[in-house]
Formats: C-alpha cells, structure tokens, sequence
DNA sequence: TATAATAATGACTAAAGAGTCAAAAGTCAA
DNA sequence: TTGACTTTTGACTCTTTAGTCATTATTATA
C-alpha cells in the first residue's frame, strides 16, 4: 500500500468517532507511525488530505455500485444485492460522511464541495434505475416519492443495527425490504413528489458528458481486448460521439450490444447522454 | 432574555455550519457582541457551553412534544400532527444534533452522553405510543418496525427538503404519511425486529422513575390550583407513590382521572411506571 | 452625591497545533 | 566501499485559542 492510502485509511479509521478540526497531523501520523514531515510529502496540507479521503470513500461506493449493476441476476434480486450492499456501505461510509461533511464545507472550496455532493447522489440515480428495471412505467409517476422512502426506510434499519450494534441479517432484511416496496407500488398511492420538483436541484439529474463516456471505455477496453464484438461496439461508440451530431440509432443499438454482454454500467451512461441530446 | 440563553441561541445559529472544534470563544463572543470575560461568567468552559445546547434543544423539542401529546385530538390527526411537529424539528434542531453528537462524545463524559441519548428517543417513543392509539393491538407485533420505517420516511423527506431548498406543505406530507403507513399496516408483512432486540438497548425502554413523576407533578400543579379534582388527583398520586408498595389499583385509576383531564403526558409517565412495577 | 457592590472588559499566559527545513538515515549504482 | 541521490525525521517557528484576572464601567444603595 503507497503511504498515500496509508494515511488516507488509517485519517477515516480515527476520524470516525472524532471531528477534524480536534484531529491533529500529529494523531494521525502517530497512528501510521510516520513522522509529521513524512505527511508533508503525501499531502500539501490537511485540507488535501479531507479531499483526498472523500475522494477515496466515494470511489470505493461508486466502484462497488457499477460491479453490481453489472452483475446479470433477475432485477428483483438485483435490488435485494443493492440494499445489502448499501447496508454495508452505510456502516462503513456513511457515518463518516454525514458527520464530516459540514465541517469539509468551511475548509474546501465550493467547486469541490458540488463536486463531491453530485457524486454522491449516484446511490440515489441508482435506486431509481432498480425501480425501473423491476415496476417499469407503473411507477413513473411516483417513483421519487418511492425512492426517497426506501432511502430513508434504508437508513431508518441502517441507524438502528449501528446504534444497537445489532447483528441483522443483511440479506433477510433487504428481503423484507422489497416486499414492503412491493406494497408500497401497489397500493397506488397519489404522488407528492414529481418530476419537476425532484429535478430543480442539478445535482438530480446528473448529465453525461462525452468525455465521462470515452473514460470510461477506456478503462475498459484492456479487458475485452480479445473479444472484437465488444471492440467493436467500443470502437463504433467512440467514432460515433465524435461527430458533430452523434446518430441516436448508433448509440441505442450499441447500448443494447454493451447490456447483452453484461457492460450495464457503461449502457446506462450511454442511454442517459442520449437522453439528454 | 437572558445572557446566558443568547449566548446559547447564538452559538446554535453559529454552529449550525461550523465544527464545534474550529468555532472559538471569541467567534461566539464576538456573534453576541459581548467580551470574552463575559462568557467565562456565564459558563465555566466551552464543554459546559456545549451540554448546556443540546440540554436547550433536548428541552425545546420534548415540551414541544408534550404539548402536542395533551392535545385532544382524534388518534389520527394526532399522527398528522406529530408529523409536521417533527419536520419542524427536524429542520430546526435536528442537523444541529446529527452534526455534533460525535464531537460531543470525545468531550463531555460518557453519563452526560448517555443521558442525551436517552431524552432524544423521546421522538421514537412517541412514534409507538401514537401508533398503538391508532392501530391497537393489530400491531403489536410489527410496531418496532413500523417505528423504524417512519423515523425513515421522516428523515428521508426532511432531508429532500432540506437540500433541496424546496417549500413543500408538511401537512400534505403528513397526509402522505398516514396514508403510507396505513398501507403498510394493513399489508401486514412478518416483522423483523422483535420486541427482544428492540429492547435490547435499555436506552429504548425508558426506566420512569418516582421522582420523574413526581417532579412533572410540581411543574403542573400550579397551573390546576382552582381544580380540586385534579389536585386531588395530584394528591393521591403523591401520597401512593410515598409508599413503600403503592398499589397499582389507585395509580391506574388516578392515571385514566388525568387522560380525561388532557393530561395525557402525566398519564403515560405514570402508565410507564405502573407497567415496570 | 458618595460609596459599595456587581458586571463587563480585553490584554495576557500557557498550551497546542499547522506547516517548515536542516540534518540524519537509507538506497543503490559504480 | 564510496558518494550521489532520495526519503524521512522531529525540533523549530508562528499562529490560534482556552481560560485568567487586574482594571474599568455600571448599577444600586445610603
């Protein structure tokens, strides 16, 4: 492990029961058993280190969540595997996060903040793909107002084993879980929230840009480099974004090539970046 | 208003967005245009300041909630109004509270803590006693859960609205609630949490001591003094509670004497106490 | 008005912590 | 083994802040 993510894990291990601001260099090199100087060489200053950490906890989310949008398993099983996997993350990130994220407010500036909050919202966009996959255009009226229930029911169960330190069964209780939404879409209940008002806020409606695409291709393609289908659609993708005006049918067709070889992830972007042409 | 309450008041305006490690004496001195001597006369130190808060929150939230309780309100109104009485709290206190607590922990001791802990599950025992004047025994099995997916749902609008700077009606959202509830109520799923685990935390089994009821005694009793069936009602609590094995016969009976007077708090601390006699 | 009592001030002390840098320790090719 | 190089160290500086206390301002009382 580079001395960088040393000090990055070893900052989230003692950060998580203590604020920044009471958290000196010193406690945490201590804890690495580095010199103060030695921090000096990985990190310009604390504030570096506080973006670096949130950097760290985000990507580690995101990455977890792209494996399983990727998996191919029944949607309905899918969205059980994403509440035990967000229980996990909610032990593990969350606390952090929350508590810190007033503090990161007053020491970074407002770009990185924005930055930091529109990433996190990718567990939101994500529940919301689920309920699709699963309930389809039933829900497309109140899928916002479900989405933010089975958040806060996801946190409700989430504060409770934390603050118990009860053992649940992750799995038994996303079961649960799904079959009170399940309840829930069909009981048919009149919207509060719609589109609109869930949309006013940009960070809701998170745009695609080329460029996001293309990166992520790139990350990809090694892995497929002997499979010409999948080079193929990635070479045709790339060709096509390129243009001036992309042709939708292009990127559809491409799309459901990259969802029939199990590159959700990658399909979605691509659907949402047409959406928004 | 006293100095000490704005001292209070102001730090809680100051705090709200800032760590309580990076906000200085004279950061808040400074807020209530007072010298730092000044400070020092009202509080013995910064940590003395910071129980002082969240007493004043603690306090501020569970008078709010007795006020309602001794409300005379149809059962579901009550729910309705609880609703909105928590999203007022929640958009007042609670960021405060959620923010700080862990911050509070490495200062002050761990019985101030603990004592925290336990007045702010107020809220949730609330949650079960009006779900059972609603519901009765129908829920008796799947309250626990219930009380947690609430608390969720709660939180999950309040933060949407929070974040979203949006003016959304609470007592529309109440509304909503009800209704969810209901439906979930009526779908009747196997619960998860049992009473075991619910109550495994001595925290969410509030321990009514004879002094608590008698100290609320005295806080009402002036209020009454005209109303000799209610000070007799008051007397003849006292007078039981004095004994070494008061009799529940009379405690229950002065305690229904009190429901019919609105007194509805009195009378579920002394039902509290009766049950763990 | 004069005096006593109380309230408020802000310069001061001592402690702690962010960030620096000259010197020490370690590495490795010749 | 040497010595040119990199990495690491921790004592040091400078800044900030909790808490004190001699002094000043205000109020109450005679």
């Amino acid at each position: 492990m580079s001395k960088r993510d040393l000090i990055i894990e070893k900052s989230i291990e003692i950060l998580f029961e203590r604020s920044i601001a009471s958290t000196s260099i010193q406690d945490i090199t201590n804890a690495c058993g580095i010199s103060k100087g030695a921090f000096y060489l990985s990190f310009k200053s604390k504030e570096e280190l506080l973006i670096a950490i949130f950097e760290y906890l985000i990507q580690d989310m995101i990455s977890k969540y792209q494996e399983l949008i990727n998996l191919q398993t029944e949607p309905k099983e899918k969205l059980r595997q994403y509440f035990v996997l967000s229980f996990k993350l909610f032990e593990k990130n969350y606390p952090f996060i929350s508590t810190h994220a007033r503090e990161l407010i007053n020491i970074v500036d407002k770009e990185v903040i924005n930055n930091i909050q529109t990433q996190c919202k990718i567990a939101d966009q994500i529940t919301l793909l689920l309920l699709k996959d699963i309930y389809g255009s039933k829900i497309e009226e109140s899928k916002y107002d479900l989405s933010i229930c089975i958040r806060g029911m996801m946190k409700g169960y989430a504060e409770f084993i934390v603050l118990q330190k009860q053992s649940v069964d992750y799995y038994e209780l996303s079961k649960f879980l799904v079959n009170r939404i399940d309840v829930l879409v069909h009981a048919d209940l009149t919207p509060l929230i719609t589109k609109e008002m869930y949309e006013q806020d940009p960070k809701n409606h998170v745009l695609i840009k080329k460029e996001d695409i293309l990166d992520e291709i790139t990350k990809c393609k090694e892995q497929y480099i002997d499979d010409s289908f999948i080079t193929d659609t990635f070479e045709l993708i790339m060709e096509e974004l390129q243009k001036e005006h992309p042709r939708k049918a292009i990127l559809l067709g491409m799309s459901s090539n990259l969802v029939t070889n199990n590159l959700n992830w990658l399909a979605i972007l691509l659907k949402q970046y047409i959406n928004n042409m």
